[in-house]
DNA sequence: TAAGATGGTAAGTAAGTACTTACTTTGCCC
DNA sequence: GGGCAAAGTAAGTACTTACTTACCATCTTA
Protein backbone atom coordinates (compact mmCIF):
# COMPACT_ATOMS: atom_id res chain seq x y z
CA UNK A 1 0.00 0.00 0.00
CA UNK A 2 2.75 2.52 1.01
CA UNK A 3 4.64 3.94 -2.16
CA UNK A 4 7.70 4.79 0.01
CA UNK A 5 10.56 3.58 -2.68
CA UNK A 6 12.97 6.56 -3.27
CA UNK A 7 12.97 7.34 -6.52
CA UNK A 8 16.09 8.79 -8.21
CA UNK A 9 17.77 8.83 -4.87
CA UNK A 10 16.85 11.84 -3.88
CA UNK A 11 13.26 12.83 -4.63
CA UNK A 12 10.91 10.64 -2.69
CA UNK A 13 7.09 10.97 -3.29
CA UNK A 14 5.32 9.78 -0.39
CA UNK A 15 4.39 11.89 2.59
CA UNK A 16 6.94 12.83 5.23
CA UNK A 17 7.57 13.87 8.44
CA UNK A 18 7.99 17.75 8.53
CA UNK A 19 11.58 17.90 9.65
CA UNK A 20 12.52 15.46 7.78
CA UNK A 21 10.93 17.03 4.28
CA UNK A 22 12.58 20.41 5.40
CA UNK A 23 15.96 18.64 5.33
CA UNK A 24 15.38 16.77 1.83
CA UNK A 25 14.70 20.26 0.59
CA UNK A 26 17.57 21.81 2.39
CA UNK A 27 19.86 18.90 0.59
CA UNK A 28 18.56 19.48 -2.78
CA UNK A 29 18.80 23.17 -2.46
CA UNK A 30 22.30 22.79 -1.90
CA UNK A 31 23.08 20.51 -4.99
CA UNK A 32 21.31 22.90 -7.12
CA UNK A 33 22.39 26.59 -5.44
CA UNK A 34 25.88 25.04 -5.98
CA UNK A 35 25.40 24.07 -9.52
CA UNK A 36 23.64 27.16 -10.70
CA UNK A 37 23.82 29.59 -8.17
CA UNK A 38 21.40 31.44 -6.40
CA UNK A 39 19.78 33.15 -9.27
CA UNK A 40 20.24 30.47 -11.59
CA UNK A 41 18.17 28.31 -9.55
CA UNK A 42 14.35 28.30 -9.53
CA UNK A 43 12.10 27.70 -6.58
CA UNK A 44 9.98 25.63 -8.92
CA UNK A 45 13.71 23.15 -9.96
CA UNK A 46 13.88 22.90 -6.35
CA UNK A 47 10.61 21.64 -5.63
CA UNK A 48 10.65 19.62 -8.74
CA UNK A 49 13.84 18.09 -7.38
CA UNK A 50 12.18 17.32 -3.75
CA UNK A 51 9.37 16.04 -5.65
CA UNK A 52 7.14 18.06 -3.90
CA UNK A 53 4.90 21.22 -5.18
CA UNK A 54 6.57 24.49 -4.36
CA UNK A 55 3.69 25.72 -2.01
CA UNK A 56 6.02 23.59 0.42
CA UNK A 57 9.06 24.74 -0.42
CA UNK A 58 7.81 28.15 0.74
CA UNK A 59 6.09 26.32 3.85
CA UNK A 60 8.88 25.64 4.77
CA UNK A 61 10.89 28.35 3.99
CA UNK A 62 9.53 31.37 3.86
CA UNK A 63 11.33 32.98 1.01
CA UNK A 64 13.87 32.24 -1.81
CA UNK A 65 16.34 33.91 0.41
CA UNK A 66 15.61 32.25 3.59
CA UNK A 67 15.82 28.53 1.95
CA UNK A 68 19.38 30.43 0.79
CA UNK A 69 20.90 31.53 4.64
CA UNK A 70 19.60 28.40 5.71
CA UNK A 71 21.65 26.34 3.94
CA UNK A 72 24.57 28.69 5.13
CA UNK A 73 23.82 27.57 8.74
CA UNK A 74 23.74 24.14 7.79
CA UNK A 75 26.53 24.29 5.94
CA UNK A 76 29.33 27.06 6.65
CA UNK A 77 28.49 26.81 10.81
CA UNK A 78 28.16 23.31 10.86
CA UNK A 79 31.14 22.92 8.34
CA UNK A 80 31.17 19.23 7.97
CA UNK A 81 33.85 18.70 10.51
CA UNK A 82 37.19 20.24 8.76
CA UNK A 83 39.16 21.44 11.99
CA UNK A 84 42.77 22.67 11.02
CA UNK A 85 43.91 22.78 14.58
CA UNK A 86 42.91 19.22 15.24
CA UNK A 87 43.50 18.07 11.87
CA UNK A 88 47.05 19.12 12.76
CA UNK A 89 47.64 19.32 16.64
CA UNK A 90 49.82 15.91 16.72
CA UNK A 91 52.10 17.14 14.10
CA UNK A 92 52.32 21.08 15.44
CA UNK A 93 53.20 18.92 19.25
CA UNK A 94 55.99 17.15 17.31
CA UNK A 95 57.08 20.54 15.74
CA UNK A 96 56.92 18.72 12.75
CA UNK A 97 57.10 21.10 10.02
CA UNK A 98 56.84 19.08 7.24
CA UNK A 99 53.73 16.95 8.62
CA UNK A 100 52.00 19.89 9.85
CA UNK A 101 51.80 21.45 6.36
CA UNK A 102 51.32 18.02 4.53
CA UNK A 103 48.78 17.05 6.83
CA UNK A 104 46.68 20.16 6.51
CA UNK A 105 46.92 20.12 2.77
CA UNK A 106 46.12 15.96 2.83
CA UNK A 107 43.35 17.09 4.74
CA UNK A 108 42.17 20.04 2.52
CA UNK A 109 42.10 18.19 -0.26
CA UNK A 110 40.13 15.19 0.76
CA UNK A 111 37.65 17.27 1.98
CA UNK A 112 36.77 19.25 -0.83
CA UNK A 113 37.30 16.31 -3.22
CA UNK A 114 34.43 14.35 -0.83
CA UNK A 115 32.70 17.98 -0.75
CA UNK A 116 32.47 19.66 -3.94
CA UNK A 117 29.24 21.78 -3.71
CA UNK A 118 30.48 23.96 -0.70
CA UNK A 119 33.49 25.61 -2.47
CA UNK A 120 30.86 25.98 -5.72
CA UNK A 121 28.46 27.51 -3.22
CA UNK A 122 31.14 30.03 -1.67
CA UNK A 123 32.25 30.97 -4.82
CA UNK A 124 28.93 32.10 -6.12
CA UNK A 125 27.65 33.93 -3.00
CA UNK A 126 30.81 35.54 -3.19
CA UNK A 127 30.65 36.61 -6.85
CA UNK A 128 26.84 37.77 -5.84
CA UNK A 129 28.39 39.62 -2.53
CA UNK A 130 26.05 37.56 -0.31
CA UNK A 131 27.24 37.14 3.36
CA UNK A 132 27.85 33.37 3.50
CA UNK A 133 30.95 34.20 1.87
CA UNK A 134 31.98 37.14 4.53
CA UNK A 135 30.92 35.18 7.20
CA UNK A 136 33.00 31.81 6.05
CA UNK A 137 35.85 33.92 5.85
CA UNK A 138 35.69 35.65 8.93
CA UNK A 139 34.83 32.78 10.80
CA UNK A 140 37.07 30.33 9.20
CA UNK A 141 39.73 31.54 7.19
CA UNK A 142 41.00 34.58 9.39
CA UNK A 143 41.10 31.21 12.19
CA UNK A 144 43.51 29.56 9.58
CA UNK A 145 45.38 32.16 9.43
CA UNK A 146 45.51 33.51 12.58
CA UNK A 147 46.24 29.64 13.57
CA UNK A 148 49.05 29.01 10.78
CA UNK A 149 50.53 32.15 11.44
CA UNK A 150 50.92 31.90 14.99
CA UNK A 151 52.66 28.34 14.59
CA UNK A 152 54.91 29.97 11.91
CA UNK A 153 55.89 32.51 14.11
CA UNK A 154 56.95 30.12 16.69
CA UNK A 155 59.23 27.71 14.62
CA UNK A 156 60.52 31.53 13.11
CA UNK A 157 61.82 32.23 16.72
CA UNK A 158 63.19 28.66 17.19
CA UNK A 159 65.17 29.13 13.91
CA UNK A 160 63.53 26.36 11.74
CA UNK A 161 62.21 28.92 9.59
CA UNK A 162 63.37 31.80 7.55
CA UNK A 163 62.10 35.30 8.52
CA UNK A 164 59.04 36.55 6.54
CA UNK A 165 55.54 37.99 7.08
CA UNK A 166 53.87 34.58 8.50
CA UNK A 167 50.52 35.73 6.53
CA UNK A 168 52.45 35.41 3.16
CA UNK A 169 53.69 31.71 3.89
CA UNK A 170 50.45 31.41 5.06
CA UNK A 171 48.80 32.65 1.64
CA UNK A 172 50.99 30.88 -0.72
CA UNK A 173 50.52 27.51 1.41
CA UNK A 174 46.50 28.05 1.40
CA UNK A 175 46.85 29.14 -2.54
CA UNK A 176 48.75 26.21 -3.22
CA UNK A 177 46.45 23.56 -1.74
CA UNK A 178 42.85 25.65 -2.99
CA UNK A 179 43.95 26.31 -6.35
CA UNK A 180 44.99 22.65 -6.72
CA UNK A 181 41.46 22.02 -5.40
CA UNK A 182 39.75 24.63 -7.49
CA UNK A 183 41.27 23.10 -10.79
CA UNK A 184 40.21 19.37 -9.87
CA UNK A 185 36.25 21.15 -9.10
CA UNK A 186 35.97 24.12 -11.73
CA UNK A 187 38.66 24.83 -13.86
CA UNK A 188 40.21 21.16 -15.16
CA UNK A 189 37.50 18.26 -13.50
CA UNK A 190 39.00 16.51 -16.52
CA UNK A 191 42.53 17.05 -15.03
CA UNK A 192 43.93 17.36 -18.30
CA UNK A 193 46.33 19.42 -16.59
CA UNK A 194 47.95 17.73 -13.59
CA UNK A 195 46.13 14.32 -12.95
CA UNK A 196 48.09 13.51 -9.32
CA UNK A 197 46.38 11.82 -5.58
CA UNK A 198 45.80 13.72 -3.46
CA UNK A 199 48.48 12.04 -1.03
CA UNK A 200 51.47 13.06 -4.02
CA UNK A 201 49.77 16.60 -4.16
CA UNK A 202 50.03 17.30 -0.83
CA UNK A 203 53.48 15.91 -0.29
CA UNK A 204 55.15 17.56 -3.16
CA UNK A 205 53.79 20.75 -2.15
CA UNK A 206 54.81 20.32 0.91
CA UNK A 207 58.41 19.42 -0.18
CA UNK A 208 58.19 23.14 -2.32
CA UNK A 209 56.83 24.96 -0.24
CA UNK A 210 59.69 23.63 2.74
CA UNK A 211 62.40 23.34 -0.10
CA UNK A 212 62.06 24.81 -2.84
CA UNK A 213 62.83 24.36 -6.61
CA UNK A 214 66.21 25.52 -6.72
CA UNK A 215 67.99 22.07 -6.84
CA UNK A 216 70.52 21.86 -3.78
CA UNK A 217 73.47 21.15 -5.71
CA UNK A 218 72.76 24.38 -7.23
CA UNK A 219 72.56 26.54 -4.69
CA UNK A 220 75.89 28.79 -3.27
CA UNK B 1 24.50 72.42 -30.35
CA UNK B 2 26.02 69.32 -29.65
CA UNK B 3 25.68 67.50 -26.07
CA UNK B 4 28.31 65.33 -26.60
CA UNK B 5 29.48 65.90 -22.85
CA UNK B 6 29.47 62.21 -21.53
CA UNK B 7 26.95 62.16 -18.16
CA UNK B 8 28.59 60.39 -15.40
CA UNK B 9 31.64 58.34 -16.91
CA UNK B 10 29.94 55.60 -19.24
CA UNK B 11 26.30 56.40 -20.69
CA UNK B 12 25.79 59.38 -23.16
CA UNK B 13 22.51 60.33 -24.27
CA UNK B 14 23.39 61.90 -27.41
CA UNK B 15 23.46 59.79 -30.78
CA UNK B 16 26.35 57.82 -31.80
CA UNK B 17 27.14 56.01 -34.96
CA UNK B 18 26.71 52.55 -34.65
CA UNK B 19 30.28 50.78 -34.32
CA UNK B 20 30.90 53.64 -31.59
CA UNK B 21 27.42 52.50 -29.44
CA UNK B 22 27.73 48.25 -29.91
CA UNK B 23 31.05 48.74 -28.42
CA UNK B 24 29.68 50.86 -25.61
CA UNK B 25 27.09 48.55 -24.71
CA UNK B 26 29.66 46.18 -24.68
CA UNK B 27 32.07 47.96 -22.21
CA UNK B 28 28.73 48.50 -19.95
CA UNK B 29 27.59 44.52 -20.15
CA UNK B 30 31.33 43.51 -19.26
CA UNK B 31 31.01 45.61 -15.97
CA UNK B 32 27.64 44.38 -15.51
CA UNK B 33 28.11 41.09 -16.39
CA UNK B 34 31.92 40.66 -14.36
CA UNK B 35 29.66 42.02 -11.17
CA UNK B 36 26.54 39.98 -11.51
CA UNK B 37 26.83 37.37 -13.85
CA UNK B 38 24.81 36.47 -16.61
CA UNK B 39 21.93 35.45 -15.16
CA UNK B 40 21.94 38.46 -12.44
CA UNK B 41 22.16 40.95 -15.25
CA UNK B 42 19.36 42.15 -17.10
CA UNK B 43 19.42 43.54 -20.12
CA UNK B 44 16.86 46.50 -19.50
CA UNK B 45 19.44 47.49 -16.94
CA UNK B 46 22.19 47.03 -19.60
CA UNK B 47 20.48 49.40 -22.02
CA UNK B 48 20.02 52.10 -19.02
CA UNK B 49 23.77 51.87 -18.07
CA UNK B 50 24.22 52.39 -21.85
CA UNK B 51 21.39 55.12 -21.44
CA UNK B 52 19.60 53.71 -24.40
CA UNK B 53 16.28 51.30 -24.91
CA UNK B 54 16.54 47.94 -24.55
CA UNK B 55 15.67 48.02 -28.15
CA UNK B 56 19.02 49.44 -29.27
CA UNK B 57 20.47 46.51 -27.05
CA UNK B 58 18.58 43.93 -29.55
CA UNK B 59 19.59 46.01 -32.85
CA UNK B 60 23.21 45.57 -31.98
CA UNK B 61 23.34 41.81 -30.82
CA UNK B 62 20.69 39.63 -31.55
CA UNK B 63 20.18 38.29 -28.25
CA UNK B 64 21.67 38.36 -24.37
CA UNK B 65 23.83 35.28 -25.00
CA UNK B 66 25.18 37.03 -27.98
CA UNK B 67 26.13 39.58 -25.99
CA UNK B 68 27.95 37.37 -23.56
CA UNK B 69 29.92 35.96 -26.53
CA UNK B 70 30.89 38.77 -28.19
CA UNK B 71 32.52 39.39 -24.62
CA UNK B 72 34.75 36.63 -24.81
CA UNK B 73 35.95 37.83 -28.32
CA UNK B 74 36.60 40.96 -27.55
CA UNK B 75 38.16 40.35 -23.85
CA UNK B 76 39.53 36.54 -23.99
CA UNK B 77 40.82 36.27 -27.74
CA UNK B 78 42.48 39.51 -27.56
CA UNK B 79 43.26 38.91 -23.75
CA UNK B 80 44.22 42.37 -23.24
CA UNK B 81 47.84 41.95 -24.04
CA UNK B 82 48.90 39.67 -21.55
CA UNK B 83 51.67 37.45 -23.02
CA UNK B 84 53.73 35.60 -20.58
CA UNK B 85 56.12 34.68 -22.93
CA UNK B 86 56.81 37.77 -24.23
CA UNK B 87 56.88 39.39 -20.54
CA UNK B 88 59.78 36.95 -19.67
CA UNK B 89 61.56 36.58 -22.82
CA UNK B 90 64.09 38.45 -21.44
CA UNK B 91 64.61 36.77 -18.21
CA UNK B 92 64.76 33.22 -20.06
CA UNK B 93 66.91 34.20 -22.60
CA UNK B 94 69.70 35.22 -19.60
CA UNK B 95 68.40 32.06 -17.43
CA UNK B 96 67.58 33.91 -14.50
CA UNK B 97 65.06 31.48 -12.85
CA UNK B 98 64.52 34.25 -10.16
CA UNK B 99 63.46 37.04 -12.63
CA UNK B 100 61.51 34.40 -14.63
CA UNK B 101 59.24 33.71 -11.88
CA UNK B 102 59.46 37.09 -10.61
CA UNK B 103 58.74 38.89 -13.57
CA UNK B 104 56.09 36.72 -14.48
CA UNK B 105 54.03 36.82 -11.01
CA UNK B 106 54.11 40.60 -11.02
CA UNK B 107 52.94 40.93 -14.45
CA UNK B 108 50.21 38.79 -13.62
CA UNK B 109 49.47 40.55 -10.32
CA UNK B 110 49.44 43.94 -11.69
CA UNK B 111 47.11 42.92 -14.88
CA UNK B 112 44.60 41.48 -12.74
CA UNK B 113 44.52 44.54 -10.36
CA UNK B 114 44.24 46.79 -13.44
CA UNK B 115 41.49 44.40 -14.35
CA UNK B 116 39.06 42.56 -12.26
CA UNK B 117 36.30 42.21 -14.14
CA UNK B 118 37.76 39.51 -16.24
CA UNK B 119 38.59 37.11 -13.51
CA UNK B 120 34.94 37.81 -12.16
CA UNK B 121 33.90 37.04 -15.48
CA UNK B 122 35.55 33.85 -16.11
CA UNK B 123 34.76 32.86 -12.29
CA UNK B 124 30.95 33.63 -13.06
CA UNK B 125 31.28 31.79 -16.28
CA UNK B 126 33.35 29.17 -15.23
CA UNK B 127 30.67 28.03 -12.23
CA UNK B 128 27.44 28.85 -15.25
CA UNK B 129 29.48 26.17 -17.53
CA UNK B 130 29.53 28.75 -19.74
CA UNK B 131 32.12 28.20 -22.83
CA UNK B 132 34.49 31.22 -22.13
CA UNK B 133 36.18 29.40 -19.06
CA UNK B 134 37.02 26.24 -21.20
CA UNK B 135 38.04 28.68 -24.21
CA UNK B 136 40.31 30.84 -22.15
CA UNK B 137 41.20 27.68 -20.45
CA UNK B 138 42.53 25.62 -23.80
CA UNK B 139 43.94 29.26 -24.69
CA UNK B 140 45.90 30.66 -22.68
CA UNK B 141 45.98 28.65 -19.04
CA UNK B 142 47.23 25.29 -21.46
CA UNK B 143 50.02 27.59 -23.19
CA UNK B 144 50.80 28.82 -20.24
CA UNK B 145 51.58 25.33 -18.46
CA UNK B 146 53.60 23.98 -21.76
CA UNK B 147 55.92 27.52 -21.94
CA UNK B 148 56.64 27.34 -18.27
CA UNK B 149 57.08 23.67 -18.20
CA UNK B 150 59.13 23.53 -20.97
CA UNK B 151 61.26 26.19 -19.87
CA UNK B 152 61.48 24.14 -16.32
CA UNK B 153 62.22 21.14 -18.13
CA UNK B 154 65.25 22.38 -19.83
CA UNK B 155 66.52 23.88 -16.28
CA UNK B 156 66.05 20.70 -14.73
CA UNK B 157 68.55 19.00 -17.50
CA UNK B 158 71.15 21.96 -16.06
CA UNK B 159 70.47 20.75 -12.89
CA UNK B 160 69.68 24.10 -11.88
CA UNK B 161 66.01 22.81 -10.57
CA UNK B 162 65.02 19.97 -9.08
CA UNK B 163 63.78 16.85 -10.13
CA UNK B 164 59.82 16.79 -10.44
CA UNK B 165 57.16 17.25 -12.48
CA UNK B 166 57.10 20.57 -13.86
CA UNK B 167 53.11 20.83 -14.14
CA UNK B 168 53.55 20.36 -10.42
CA UNK B 169 55.93 23.18 -9.88
CA UNK B 170 53.46 25.47 -12.66
CA UNK B 171 50.66 24.84 -10.52
CA UNK B 172 52.25 25.82 -7.51
CA UNK B 173 53.04 29.01 -9.08
CA UNK B 174 50.16 30.13 -10.39
CA UNK B 175 47.77 29.01 -7.43
CA UNK B 176 50.40 31.01 -5.58
CA UNK B 177 49.51 34.15 -7.95
CA UNK B 178 46.34 33.58 -8.70
CA UNK B 179 45.47 33.14 -5.04
CA UNK B 180 46.74 36.14 -4.15
CA UNK B 181 44.77 38.38 -7.43
CA UNK B 182 41.15 36.48 -5.75
CA UNK B 183 42.05 37.48 -2.61
CA UNK B 184 42.17 40.52 -3.17
CA UNK B 185 39.55 41.07 -6.07
CA UNK B 186 37.42 38.80 -4.38
CA UNK B 187 37.63 37.29 -1.02
CA UNK B 188 39.69 40.44 0.85
CA UNK B 189 39.15 43.34 -0.84
CA UNK B 190 39.78 45.65 2.21
CA UNK B 191 43.31 43.36 2.42
CA UNK B 192 42.58 42.80 6.14
CA UNK B 193 44.13 39.46 6.30
CA UNK B 194 47.57 40.33 4.00
CA UNK B 195 48.63 43.66 2.47
CA UNK B 196 51.30 44.04 0.56
CA UNK B 197 52.29 45.50 -2.79
CA UNK B 198 52.49 43.47 -5.78
CA UNK B 199 55.99 43.92 -5.91
CA UNK B 200 56.59 42.78 -2.33
CA UNK B 201 54.38 40.12 -3.46
CA UNK B 202 56.33 38.91 -6.06
CA UNK B 203 59.61 38.81 -4.70
CA UNK B 204 58.19 36.81 -1.58
CA UNK B 205 56.20 34.40 -3.68
CA UNK B 206 59.37 33.26 -5.84
CA UNK B 207 61.37 33.61 -3.11
CA UNK B 208 59.32 31.08 -1.08
CA UNK B 209 59.24 28.99 -4.41
CA UNK B 210 62.72 28.88 -4.90
CA UNK B 211 63.88 28.44 -2.19
CA UNK B 212 61.25 27.55 0.39
CA UNK B 213 60.92 28.34 4.08
CA UNK B 214 62.85 25.69 5.73
CA UNK B 215 65.86 28.18 7.13
CA UNK B 216 69.48 27.53 5.52
CA UNK B 217 70.79 27.22 8.87
CA UNK B 218 68.24 24.84 9.68
CA UNK B 219 68.47 22.73 6.72
CA UNK B 220 70.87 19.66 7.40
C1' DT C 1 -14.38 6.64 14.56
C1' DA C 2 -14.71 11.56 14.78
C1' DA C 3 -11.60 15.47 14.96
C1' DG C 4 -7.83 18.12 14.81
C1' DA C 5 -3.45 18.83 13.18
C1' DT C 6 -0.22 18.42 9.75
C1' DG C 7 1.59 16.99 4.94
C1' DG C 8 0.40 18.18 0.51
C1' DT C 9 -1.51 20.34 -3.86
C1' DA C 10 -3.84 22.97 -8.03
C1' DA C 11 -4.43 27.03 -9.58
C1' DG C 12 -3.71 31.25 -9.09
C1' DT C 13 -1.18 36.57 -8.95
C1' DA C 14 1.76 40.42 -9.66
C1' DA C 15 6.00 41.60 -11.05
C1' DG C 16 9.67 40.62 -13.78
C1' DT C 17 12.12 38.71 -18.13
C1' DA C 18 14.01 38.49 -22.99
C1' DC C 19 12.72 39.98 -27.10
C1' DT C 20 9.45 42.50 -31.01
C1' DT C 21 6.91 45.73 -33.63
C1' DA C 22 5.60 49.86 -35.43
C1' DC C 23 6.95 54.13 -35.31
C1' DT C 24 9.79 58.76 -34.85
C1' DT C 25 14.06 61.45 -35.01
C1' DT C 26 18.57 62.71 -36.61
C1' DG C 27 22.51 63.30 -39.33
C1' DC C 28 24.45 63.18 -43.96
C1' DC C 29 25.00 63.56 -49.02
C1' DC C 30 23.74 64.86 -53.59
C1' DG D 1 16.83 71.41 -48.79
C1' DG D 2 14.67 66.98 -49.86
C1' DG D 3 15.41 62.16 -49.49
C1' DC D 4 16.99 58.32 -47.11
C1' DA D 5 19.45 55.30 -44.29
C1' DA D 6 20.65 54.66 -39.81
C1' DA D 7 19.98 55.83 -34.69
C1' DG D 8 16.58 55.71 -31.55
C1' DT D 9 12.16 54.80 -28.91
C1' DA D 10 7.35 53.56 -26.65
C1' DA D 11 4.66 50.16 -25.97
C1' DG D 12 3.88 46.04 -26.49
C1' DT D 13 4.11 40.15 -26.30
C1' DA D 14 4.67 35.72 -24.53
C1' DC D 15 6.67 33.65 -20.89
C1' DT D 16 8.93 32.90 -16.35
C1' DT D 17 9.49 33.95 -11.53
C1' DA D 18 8.78 34.15 -6.50
C1' DC D 19 5.21 33.73 -3.71
C1' DT D 20 -0.23 32.97 -2.22
C1' DT D 21 -4.69 31.15 -1.51
C1' DA D 22 -8.05 27.95 -0.86
C1' DC D 23 -8.63 23.55 -0.66
C1' DC D 24 -7.77 18.16 -0.11
C1' DA D 25 -5.49 13.91 2.14
C1' DT D 26 -3.67 11.38 5.58
C1' DC D 27 -1.88 10.28 10.07
C1' DT D 28 -2.62 10.30 15.17
C1' DT D 29 -5.12 9.79 19.23
C1' DA D 30 -8.75 10.18 22.54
Amino acid sequence: MSKQITIEGAASSARMAGEERRLQILAVAVSLFSQKGFRGTTTREIAQAAGVSEAMVFRHFATKEELYTAILDHKACSHDGFDPAETAADAIARKDDRAVFETLALAALNHHEKDPEFQRLLLHSALEKHELAEIFFDKFVRGVYEFLGNYIRERQREGALVEMDPAVIVRCFIGIVMHQSLNNNLWDPARRLLNISNESAAKYFTDILLNGITSPTARN
